[in-house]
DNA sequence: CAGAATCCGACACGATACTG
DNA sequence: CAGTATCGTGTCGGATTCTG
């Protein structure tokens, strides 16, 4: 395993209790096709539509607007109209938003160190 | 914000390149409605089906079933069939289920500290 | 350029009933 | 006790078309 991870914190209630509901709500909102994709594409530079567009490929324009607006709505992005010539829109992540970067960076660390190893045992289990 | 969370990395390319299917994948399993609950409820001890099902209420035996067939398949989960009288089924996390552990840690404490201000940006958002 | 509106198929999930 | 089988439904998301 190339990257540490933190040390499972054993008397962990936010998981289970109430805190269940939460986790939940945060899975729903980040557990969609595109949020994750968009938040890391925005990174720390502020972005326009079709540029976001571009490098969220083949993502669909109603997926891109529907993520934003979602995103839009929890405070996680930002949405600058700017009244040039042509239309021009500007995204950018707030500091919450910057913040989930920072856990999903986290997840990223999980997914690529354990692809392979959930790959073999997937198709170890699929082989009977 | 009550809890520490690691500053943003700046190059994280982990996020974007090849790696963006990869976050995808595990999204796709951590993101559907059960898994992380159980992933929780097991923890460091191992559990009856029944005994997850009563836990992680209002799962439904399909649910509970195919959710935890899927953790297995993806290695996260062991299934121990005990031959006693009564048919007897023990589960637990592998050590790359209690690494997820971690990870999922980190989402709750994000969530956790965010839920509030996530509710206010949504009410605000909804107000117009 | 930055979107909104509509249509539609796939699949996730719940409810219920049955089995070894 | 620990599941499987079947059915019905809501919703997510893609394709396409239209607007300011």
């Amino acid at each position: 395993m190339a990257h540490p991870i933190p040390p499972v914190d054993d008397t962990a209630p936010a998981l289970c209790g109430q805190g269940r509901e939460l986790v939940r709500d945060v899975l729903e909102r980040i557990g969609d096709k595109w949020s994750v994709v968009i938040i890391c594409q925005l990174g720390h530079t502020t972005k326009r539509f079709n540029e976001l567009r571009r490098l969220s490929e083949p993502i669909t324009q109603r997926m891109l607007s529907a993520t934003l607006q979602g995103l839009e709505r929890d405070g996680l992005v930002t949405r600058t109209l700017r009244d040039t010539k042509p239309l021009r829109v500007d995204y950018a992540l707030t500091p919450r938003g910057l913040s989930l970067l920072a856990v999903a960076q986290n997840l990223a660390r999980w997914a690529v160190d354990n692809a392979a190893g959930i790959q073999d045992s997937r198709t170890a289990f699929d082989a009977r």
